[in-house]
DNA sequence: GATGAATGAGTGTTCATTCAT
DNA sequence: AATGAATGAACACTCATTCAT
């Protein structure tokens, strides 16, 4: 992960803006740690254990107490705007990044896709839960400007690799984030094999439906049904 | 949905060996509309307010008491097998009898893939889960059976659409069963216009990425990002 | 046990007046099997699975639904009345034909005391009850009378025994009945081997104590306290 | 009760370690008050309203909330083990002192069972629970090694008694610790004189059948039938 | 500030009792 | 009359959140 988590290098989310705290800007170092540990504690737990944990392990598994997890973060949904709002701006660095660093467009495409396997820690979060919910994490004033962003950069991304030619054209900037958001929540474990290779055979197909022309080779062979744990 | 939750057409799924107990295999008229109105509850509950649902709340939607729902179902966990082998048996019916209408194997693929998101409702329960749980439901033998029983199907459409040129020959049944899942996590409601036509779009790009050569017009036009509601 | 379920012979507790049912006096045969059956099947799961046994098991045990059993008995309290009725109705059988048979009053005591470890199915009940709901059962006005009775017997064999000189003059009908519940109460499963001599030594103990003079020799030796399983 | 509930006087059973929790050996303050009154509290509750108070009602009477209980005792069992193994300890106090400060250990024995009558508080727990239950707390380690203790106190002070030529030599510590627990079994609220003359009475008849020679005149006078209320 | 103990509302689950079949 | 399905009140237990230390 390209972002440390007490970093704000995407400019517009100043991190201490998370909490709509009208305190100092700026936390003691301690603070500061035990915050971006517990936002990583809660990122894992969240995946591992659904969004259901008990804020308890959440705190433990971050090194502190309850008290000073609620002392950062009012109430459990307070915690997952803050993961999620961490997720998306880390997604958002590697995307600009991946913009900036690749020469053709339809690359920082790939790139951005294949880094973001990286956020699957993460970003899952927001498919796991319960509408309602949900709809209100997807409501928080950062996270809407976070989306905002990223679909301005991927609109740009997109246009650029049409008129490079790589890109079909009947495609927009939201297509491919649908597509993109896909790719994320079917993510799998990295350190299985097996499902790590299925999940790039399945981008391979996807990526393959959105060039102007051709296939290209996917990785490994075929998969057999038989080979499949999960469906 | 084409299967009834009273018929047990997926031959292989009586729908009373469910239960596992070994009563009368039969059971009363009224006992029998309780329990598939709970399943049909339970699935809704289970989408719309997530895994953690109050059980009275399914209890009362599907109008019956608690007692009832629990005289049916031993817990929570057998409520949600119950539910799965439904979702299951339901799908398993609508591919098959999707190989036995459509002439040309391509077809059936799609047309399962299309059928399935009407299915919504209740596959996606699997994915919203703690892993740990998830693994749980997954074991149970029933479920266990039905996937090998769709894998099976998977296959030899995947194979039929190979040999009458249609598929691309470098993938197998694992990785088509794993895109299909993927449009299902990723179906939206379909009473919303605008997320409808989404989802159809993302089908369609993954749908060409399938093929064996070329791609096709997908439905409506390309979707700018400021169109999207959620991602 | 000297009494069959269905006879009546303590003459003072007609069967049907239990119910206070103003009903036929003579219930058909199999309802009079039934109610047999319940009252037996209780007595059991109440000494084998304590006072909260489900009455669902009650009644499967019996061999009968829970609906037969809620018809013979209103509630769970009234099965227990109807148990603790039936168990002092067979104790004050027992001790009277004790009285008839022995021709020494001390015999009659002992063999009371000795018949009754017969008796421990279904007397300990009232023992384990919360003192609220054991005084209700006391307050029944069959129980009354049957205590009553088998007090008048007691104090009839006391004064037998002291005026044969086998028993010790200072103690009354009610010092004796106390000991005589202390006993049943301490009583253990009779296939035990080793607890069942525990039990009667400690029974000999006891008489011991009442006989106007001198002790007797117990059954099998001292037992050493490694020998106990439970005090 | 002449142990009070935070001293570990028997010293083989600290406190603390009835938890078996590896946390800090010493609880804070208000922690060791909340727990010592809700085994208290338990003790109580136990006796006069069975085996299954509502945990609440045990939390309220201790002056906490159930969370708090449920902090401290894992669940009911754990409650009751507590409430047994503090009874043990205080009971085995009792012995021990009674054996250390009393010059004849016929007159120890005399004064273990009589102070033991203060201890039907909790005592009496273990007999009005069905037998599963009961042998699981029986098998409770701590619960062993007391009983264990207690055993071989016993044993040394009827050997004692039976040197001096007080208690009958045909017993064994296994047959006095019986006769012990069916008095405490036996015992009722010192509060109701009646009740109390009774139960004095009939140890007294029982430690005349433990005598090594002759009776000894019994409390009061002759007990009539109709002086009873329960038997 | 940090900690973790206390609180009590919220839910799963059981079971006594009723009542349609 | 017998059965066992349905009901819902009652209780165990968990955990978010607060607050004394």
């Amino acid at each position: 992960m390209s972002r440390t988590l007490a970093d704000g290098s995407a400019g517009a989310v100043p991190a201490t803006s998370t909490e709509g705290s009208p305190g100092p800007e700026v936390l003691r170092a301690d603070a500061r740690r035990n915050r971006d540990q517990l936002i990583a504690a809660a990122a894992r737990a969240f995946v591992e254990d659904g969004p259901d944990v008990p804020m308890d392990q959440i705190a433990r598994a971050a090194g502190v107490g309850v008290g000073t997890l609620y002392r950062r973060f009012a109430d459990r949904e307070s915690l997952m705007v803050a993961v999620l709002r961490h997720s998306l701006a880390t997604l958002l660095d590697d995307v600009r990044r991946a913009a900036a660093e690749e020469p053709r467009a339809w690359d920082a495409l790939v790139v951005s896709m294949s880094y973001s396997r990286e956020l699957r820690a993460s970003v899952p979060i927001a498919s796991t839960l319960p509408p309602e919910l949900a709809a209100r994490l997807h409501d928080d004033p950062v996270v809407r400007g976070l989306r905002r962003e990223l679909a301005e950069v991927a609109d740009r991304l997109v246009e650029a690799a049409q008129q490079e030619g790589t890109l079909r054209s009947d495609v927009g900037g939201g297509d491919v984030t649908r597509l993109f958001s896909l790719v994320h929540r079917g993510a799998s474990d990295p350190l299985d094999e097996a499902a790590d290779l299925g999940s790039r055979r399945a981008l391979g197909v996807i990526l393959d439906g959105l060039r102007a022309a051709g296939h290209e080779a996917l990785p490994g062979g075929p998969i057999r049904t038989r080979d499949l744990q999960a469906g």
